[in-house]
RNA sequence: GCGAGCGUCGCCAAGCGGUUAAGGCAGCGGCUUGUGGUGCCGCCAUACGGGGGUUCGAUUCCCCUCGCUCGCCCCA
């Protein structure tokens, strides 16, 4: 039979990754708990209309990123590329926001259409913060911090806030009108790319690699110089807010968010240790998308997380999460042997031991040398002769401690006496 | 969608036109028929991503294809 391989872009998580992951989700939920964020989980599936509405049409992500396809019932469905507009249908579809403003958290697999490289999958992994009802600038600068200070304590360093407003959707069209007036004047002088862009999507010009052209762009209009008065406060707000919270940041006037819902602040966290993808954390306020996808005026403002490229930056940084080992070892040879020592096995885990039993019934040199290498502090054997007394020898696998026949209660009694010992919290 | 590099055992990796296709790690078995961590011995790719071609002969050269990796685009 030829073998089977898992698709292009969709990854196994092994199990030798998994505790790291377990680590970075716990230490996520946790801070997540502290800021009084409850959590929200939504389908994989939507409407594909949901996320044409509610990112853009006019997107790439929307155009020729989605994993749609048509349904037995003639639907059009889509596997979701981002966690937002299903949070913000979630909240419109069950009257979350007659409750006040929600303070929600998600997170789970998203899925793009994209060729695989360096910190980007088809099926890669977000957890994100929404804060839907909350308008004040101050909010845009709590949810930052509440990202900051989990990237912090996850331990990744080198990292670097860039913020940008965005200002208004009249605001944003005004300076798109300026800004395509002044590409159109300096079409010859673009790369290719930027000359495509001036017609599907001209902000995003500003933030083009093409040397050539980022020269050139230091003559263009400025979105900064677009924003109304309002919106310039508004900004000058966020950035106290980020001032007195200590947490440093860099104005990058060229950020241009690719979600249409993004007005106002936007923002990203970045790496250079991340090759061509080197955003971490990215987001904004999208204030007018509760409204775009049917439900009430609703200010919101919000961030995802990848968690691939966290990874990547944790890995980096040698943070190796070891998996557990266990507390007891057991070991067994003959029936009435492996059945006593399944019995063992379950009254150490009842009683809350970590126990694995070596199933193998091979020799106990064997054995005792896959015990070994579990890495647990306590072996006990079972033989014939255990078996037929009902007790079993307990062995220190680490220690000098003699060995020590004994009834099993005991035995998990005395296991957990000596865990105790060594680690007073427990 | 475009560009570049790479594909030899579960992992790392030599071979670069004629080899029994090295070696290391892991795994399995034994020395040690009931006691580990060391050591020693044995086993572990008719097979070099797949398909064509060139050649007396191809893992080694050429073409196509698939996959991986990195970059562009885009984004977390």
């Amino acid at each position: 039979m030829e073998s089977l391989q898992s698709l292009r872009g969709m990854v196994d998580l092994l199990p030798e990754r998994t505790p790291l992951w377990q680590h970075l989700e716990a230490t996520a939920r946790e801070h997540f708990r502290r800021a009084a964020i409850a959590e929200i989980r939504t389908p994989l599936l939507e409407a594909t209309e949901l996320f044409a509405r509610g990112i853009g049409e006019a997107t790439d992500v929307v155009g020729k990123e989605m994993y749609s396809f048509t349904d037995r019932g003639e639907r059009s469905c889509t596997l979701r590329p981002e966690g937002t507009a299903s949070v913000v249908r979630a909240a419109i579809q069950h009257g979350l926001l007659s409750q006040g403003p929600q303070r929600l958290w998600y997170g789970g697999p998203m899925f793009r259409y994209e060729r695989p490289q360096a910190g980007r999958q088809r099926q890669f992994h977000q957890i994100g913060l929404e804060l839907l009802g909350v308008a004040d600038a101050t909010s845009d600068a709590e949810a930052i911090a509440i990202a900051w200070d989990l990237l912090a304590e996850l331990g990744v360093g080198g990292l670097e806030l860039e913020i940008n407003s965005l200002g208004t959707p009249e605001d944003r069209l005004r300076y798109r009108a300026e800004l395509v007036s002044w590409l159109e004047a300096h079409h010859d002088q673009l790369d290719p790319d930027s000359q495509n862009r001036i017609s599907t999507n001209p902000l995003r010009v500003l933030d083009s690699k093409n040397p050539g052209t980022q020269a050139l762009l230091a003559g263009a209009p400025t979105l900064a110089d677009a924003l109304a008065g309002e919106s310039h406060e508004r900004f000058a707000w966020v950035r106290q807010a980020l001032e007195a919270l200590g947490i440093p940041f860099v104005l990058n006037p060229r950020l241009v968010r690719g979600l249409d819902y993004y007005g106002h602040t936007a923002f990203e966290i970045t790496s250079n240790q991340l090759g061509a993808q080197a955003t971490v954390c990215g987001g904004g306020r999208y204030d007018g998308l509760v409204e775009q996808l049917g439900g009430p005026p609703t200010a919101a403002v919000g961030w995802a997380i990848g968690l691939e490229r966290l990874v990547l930056l944790l890995r980096q940084g040698e943070a190796v999460v070891a998996g557990p080992a266990p507390d007891l070892y057991v070991i067994s040879r003959g029936e009435a042997a492996a059945c006593q020592a399944l019995l063992l096995t379950r009254q150490g885990r009842q009683a809350g031991l970590v126990v694995e039993r070596d199933a193998s019934g091979g020799a106990f040199g064997k054995q005792f040398k896959r015990a070994d290498r579990s890495g647990a502090p306590w072996a006990a054997v079972i033989g014939d002769d255990e078996a037929a007394a009902g007790v079993a020898k307990l062995k220190d696998l680490h220690g000098e401690q003699p060995e020590r026949q004994l009834p099993v209660l005991q035995l998990v009694a005395l296991v957990k006496e000596s865990l105790k010992a060594a680690s007073p919290q427990l």
